[in-house]
DNA sequence: CGTCAATATTGAAATATGTCGAAGCAAGAG
DNA sequence: CTCTTGCTTCGACATATTTCAATATTGACG
């Protein structure tokens, strides 16, 4: 009968996440949140140098051309890609400052595992 | 003029995240892909020991009662997270093997490598 | 049993998202 | 300048999401 068995509502430990931080945090979440875009980001990764054009992106899903430039769009609203056009064609390549964040996000979670502190 | 000048359209280096990995991983990030969703996980994240109880939660958001009932069983749905009952009151904590399973995929990205989750 | 307190579920409304076809724009070739 | 090619933007539509009020459920306590 020490501290915690008088019910709930203690308060929590410490404050976890400013709603202002949540918002710009989801934003990055929500923009993976679509199994196309997902896959996007992991073939925009898979070059190390000199970005993925766009042409060799849309052949890989069945979705018309310019529903792939709109999930691209959306990735590079959410700061996860970059693109740059080179003459003809775009290319994009991933920002890992952001998916840096992301982890981070998700190891402060994971971090806290029950017996471990 | 060597190899890559030649235009664009050439193959990917390697098959990067199959449709059906990015199905089951995108769900996970769009259960965080809303800021409520992102700090009730940080919140219930905050807690090593026990779990934290849903009226601990429900006052920290100014939203109906329901909808964070919503949230969490989104939460829950994803794998993120999963709950008990305690006699009058109901305890979620963290799935550490979902936030450790994005958390690689993300990594993989930074990295630049290929992907094996 | 009946009542109360804590959560969950249901149903409905407003808004957001994913998708396409059509049209627009930029750059290279003729 | 005109035509073609690669990509983006626009407009529209079907579906999904977020939210609340109302209702149901579960367990504790007389």
């Amino acid at each position: 009968m020490s501290k915690q068995e008088s019910g709930c509502c203690e308060p929590l430990p410490e404050e976890p996440l400013a709603a202002a931080q949540a918002v710009e945090l989801s934003a990055m979440f929500k923009a993976l949140g679509d199994p196309v875009r997902l896959r996007l980001l992991s073939m925009i990764a898979s070059r190390t140098e000199g970005g993925v054009c766009v042409c060799e992106l849309t052949p890989a899903f069945e979705l018309s051309q310019p529903t792939i430039s709109h999930h691209l769009k959306l990735l590079r609203q959410a700061g996860l890609v970059d693109c740059e056009r080179r003459g003809t064609w775009v290319y994009y390549w991933v920002r890992p400052e952001t998916t840096d964040r992301m982890a981070a996000m998700l190891s402060s979670v994971s971090d806290r595992r029950p017996v471990t502190a």
